[in-house]
DNA sequence: AAGACGAAAGTGGTTGA
DNA sequence: TCAACAACTTTCGTCTT
């Protein structure tokens, strides 16, 4: 792997965390997002002949992708060379053969090749890094084989897919999200979701509230300090045992609003409940519960404190200028 | 006036008989 | 298949800053 950034454009500095399944690199100084579409250069080695000949590997012809509707190899019934080894029984079954490779194939084929347009086209909205572009793919690939899509819309299908690879990858996006992304009702993705997963027995781990930590943050624009603290708060809270059961994505909008009120960087409940999708009155049961579990009362006064004298230091030297 | 808070009723989904 | 149930939402009135 390679990278072109070295500096953080924002701060120069140069520790940058570079997270690779969600494709971010990340300025441990000032918390900049720097590159969320990173280019894999890294080579890629495949065996390109199973049988005979040379062993060992070659890089050649195009990488193996799940993007593409047939996985960039087309496969063919034998090749016309060898017919001249054929008796006449023998040629028939092969045509046959060829013939039924066909008429399955392209029925799958063209249904694959829409399907991944609009893969695309839902990944590239919602800005999903290859891999999981790439995840889902394949996870519609083994739906379309095992003959889950009949009955079902292609596009729930391909929004269920993303749904899971998402959460695969620890960069969950949540359902409304998808939603609006693919125009398929939420509780349709949700149970095309549900079922391709069981159905293929992809086991998918409940999802993280801190996994949405970060985006949630960012698009508030709170510090990084404040995003820690916010995830440092849910640690402790799935200590309580205050996140099972709740919805992820409201247990992460309460402790970043806790976070920021700790740290001088107040947002209203609504902003905070917007960015999330939840309601205030959610942010409101689960911040409760945080107070009361653990002890966060007489810690935030503390905090706030402190806040208050930075901010005093501040001012002064403002009016000194 | 805006935001925070809390109560009450409603919604959609899960679970277990 | 149905009822009980928990989590979450919507709505609305009241309190606080």
């Amino acid at each position: 792997m390679q990278y072109f950034i070295k500096k953080c454009p924002e701060c120069s500095g140069d520790d940058l965390f570079i997270n690779r399944d969600k494709g971010e690199i990340i300025c441990r100084a000032c918390g900049l997002v720097i590159e969320d579409k990173m280019v894999d250069a890294g080579q890629e080695w495949r065996e390109f002949e199973a049988e005979g000949g040379e062993t060992g590997r070659r890089r050649s012809g195009a990488p193996m992708t799940y993007t593409q509707f047939d996985q960039g190899l087309g496969t063919e019934v034998g090749q016309k060379a060898d017919l001249f080894n054929l008796d006449s029984k023998d040629r028939n079954k092969f045509f046959r053969l060829r013939k039924w490779q066909y008429r399955i194939s392209t029925a799958i084929e063209r249904n694959l090749k829409l399907a991944l347009a609009e893969l695309k086209r839902v990944s590239s909205f919602l800005k999903l890094p290859k891999s999981v572009e790439e995840e889902a793919a394949m996870i519609y690939t083994q739906a379309v084989q095992r003959g889950l899509v009949r009955g079902r819309s292609m596009e729930s299908v391909v929004a269920g897919a993303l749904y899971a690879a998402c959460r695969r990858h620890e960069v969950p996006r949540t359902l409304d999200e998808l939603s609006e992304a693919s125009n398929i009702e939420k509780k349709e993705i949700g149970r095309t979701y549900r079922f391709v997963t069981r159905e293929l027995g992809i086991s998918i781990l409940p999802s993280n509230p801190a996994d949405y930590i970060a985006r949630f943050a960012s698009s508030l624009k709170l510090n990084p300090e404040t995003q820690s603290k916010a995830v440092e708060i849910l640690d402790e809270a799935q200590h309580e045992e205050l996140t099972s059961g709740r919805g992820p994505t409201g247990i992460a909008a309460a402790a970043l609003y806790v976070a920021a009120l700790m740290h001088g960087e107040k947002r209203t409940q609504r902003e905070v409940a917007d960015v999330a999708g939840v309601t205030e009155v959610t942010i409101r049961n689960r911040y409760k519960e945080l107070l009361d579990k653990l002890d966060l009362e007489r810690r935030m006064k503390e905090e706030r404190k402190k806040g208050r004298r930075k901010k005093l230091v501040v001012n002064t030297k403002k009016g000194r200028r």
